[in-house]
DNA sequence: TTTTCAAATGAACATTTGTTCAGTTAATGT
DNA sequence: ACATTAACTGAACAAATGTTCATTTGAAAA
């Protein structure tokens, strides 16, 4: 049985990815099976190898469009105000974005060693950019005397990895809407760096 | 072959520990094969069949080691003065002991969709329990005015979760030696709860 | 020297893995 | 009505998986 009704290719291309992205982040990139993902799909495990090159791919482009969309998103941000309203801009982009992708997070975080060596090169290059863009910001505010800091780059670690774990617990309709989780990080990002 | 010379079960068991938190902690649990394990240990794959009951033992007494030593360890240190006194024990606590435990860490925060859910469930509990001996210092700072904190339970995640990110990115005879990146978060932890 | 037995081998098992591909189906273009 | 072709099936593949177990090894006890 092949093609019950009008093109499919744009359907199940879409499906298959989301479906690799549900299930990936639920279990883990090597733990899932190409057959689980067909499953998912509704579709033989051969039918996938119209939309994908290889199991890597599917991981790769995850990651890979999770980043894009990072940095493709942080350009409409504007970074260019004072070293306060940068950070605060920046925080609240960052909180903002992640949020509602819950499972780009995880498995962009937790997946890096499936990549193969030169794919993760390429996402880690992203990720490095992206600190920096924060470690850039802190600097400025730590040599005009705004913000009380030791060292930029630490300190932009370390925020991102307070802030990138906040999908990892948050849940839509939990105690605290989002508007408010949002309120108390920036609220520990402003004191931390306060001078 | 057997036995080359004297008993081996008190030399091969902790080898085959030491293998697979080495090798789990390398490509993740679900990528790594009792063969891989068996070989890094110097033998063949039947023979870790002496010293774990399975593949999944193997993870999760990893991970059960780990949250033991560590709520043991805890009870060394002294977190019954005044609230500035018990976060900063507590703080500097949680930092000595991650840092020279990086695969540990690595395993017990990314391998936990790869437990049973049984095993999933005493993880689980544990890590709730550490969770809220911070969440209780920082509540009780906020009761006596000491910190300024919106929200006990959500800092006392944010703060772990920034702390426990160390490990993925200290190495050892880096820019900064130990006792300063103690420093660092510390004064990051101390100056967002400050009031 | 002979016996004993912990410790490890190595082959076998039933599944499952990622991937390929010749063949089938049915919607579309002529 | 026919030919075309995108989309999918289903079987096959070699390799790898976790686990079991009869067998072998050799150090230690007798």
């Amino acid at each position: 049985m092949a093609r019950k009704q009008g093109s499919h290719s744009d359907i199940t291309g879409p499906k298959v990815r989301e479906a690799a992205l549900k299930l990936i982040a639920q279990h883990g990139y090597a733990a899932v099976s190409m057959r689980q993902i067909a499953a998912e799909v509704g579709v033989q495990a051969g039918a996938l190898y119209n939309y994908t090159a290889d199991k890597q791919s599917l991981l790769f482009d995850i990651v890979l469009d999770h980043m894009d969309d990072l940095v493709e998103a942080l350009k409409d941000v504007d970074l260019s105000g004072p070293p306060w309203a940068a950070l605060e801009a920046f925080i609240r982009f960052h909180i903002l974005f992640h949020v509602p992708r819950v499972e780009q997070v995880f498995i962009s975080y937790m997946e890096l060693r499936n990549l193969d060596p030169d794919n993760f090169a390429v996402i880690e290059g992203r990720r490095r950019d992206y600190e920096q863009i924060l470690a850039g910001i802190l600097k400025a505010g730590k040599e005009s005397g705004d913000f009380m800091i030791t060292d930029p780059r630490i300190t932009s670690i370390a925020l991102i990895g307070m802030l990138t774990a906040i999908p990892q617990w948050y849940r839509e309709g939990g105690r605290l809407p989002l508007s408010e989780i949002e309120e108390i990080y920036w609220g520990i990002v402003r004191r931390s760096v306060t001078a």
